[in-house]
DNA sequence: CCCCTCTACGACGTCTCGTAGTAGATACTA
DNA sequence: TAGTATCTACTACGAGACGTCGTAGAGGGG
């Protein structure tokens, strides 16, 4: 239940927050880094990582009084999922994997070849 | 104007239609052929060709009395386009796309790239 | 002149998302 | 112990996208 569903810009602003951290965060603390930027209710932030809870996105642990919330995929895996999404859901999927990696920087594509490589 | 919007089922259904035909389709063609699958109203057609029109997803071309309708982008390029947007909208591209690739089958990206090559 | 076929435009219900308020529980504090 | 701060839960509302149609109006064919 965790794929292709889009996220709307807060949303995505929220999971920014949450990546860059590093670590687990509270409302509150989303909410402090966001205001840096943006003029946000609290309760608005709440929302927002209640839904992606809800979606799947981000996972709620019960720490003390407070939730913390922590990205349920990295932002790479989250990218590479919706790539992935697409590719599939696709017909035709050959032609459309090697209309993207035609449309790539070809280092690009080589370096990320090497890095995968790599991780093994 | 063209990337990054993402289409509904119907509209997805439609865009199938077209790409199989293969050629420019009236609304009454593409709903002769949903019909076959499913109960839809003329005009319900109709809304949704125009709405993929005004997305700028097909082109419509007068002829005759009606409009033909055509997909501006091929399956492979849509399907490009929207995992290049994914990729592209991401902060961290390397790390993803190297992600990405790693999820992939090799064989089946060594033959993308080989297809992509020979389309040079 | 009437009918058939198209397009143009409006409409309505549902869902998602941004945005936020209020209520109720819990805990700290004077 | 009464008051205050902090959290979550629930509700709400407007905008926009989409699925789904209906009606009006224009233009060709009999």
């Amino acid at each position: 239940m965790l794929g292709h569903m889009a996220l709307g810009d807060l949303e995505r602003e929220v999971m920014t927050q949450l990546w860059d951290a590093g670590e687990p965060l509270t409302v509150r603390q989303v909410h402090e880094r966001l205001s840096r930027q943006r003029d946000l209710a609290y309760t608005t932030v709440m929302t927002v990582l209640d839904r992606l809870a809800k979606k799947g996105v981000v996972t709620q642990q019960k720490a003390d009084r407070a939730y913390r919330y922590v990205p349920a995929q990295t932002r790479e895996e989250m990218t590479a999922s919706v790539m992935l999404d697409a590719l599939t859901s696709s017909a035709d999927q050959d032609a459309a994997l090697a209309y993207f990696v035609g449309q790539l920087p070809p280092d690009a594509l080589a370096a990320a070849i090497e890095a995968a490589q790599k991780k093994r």
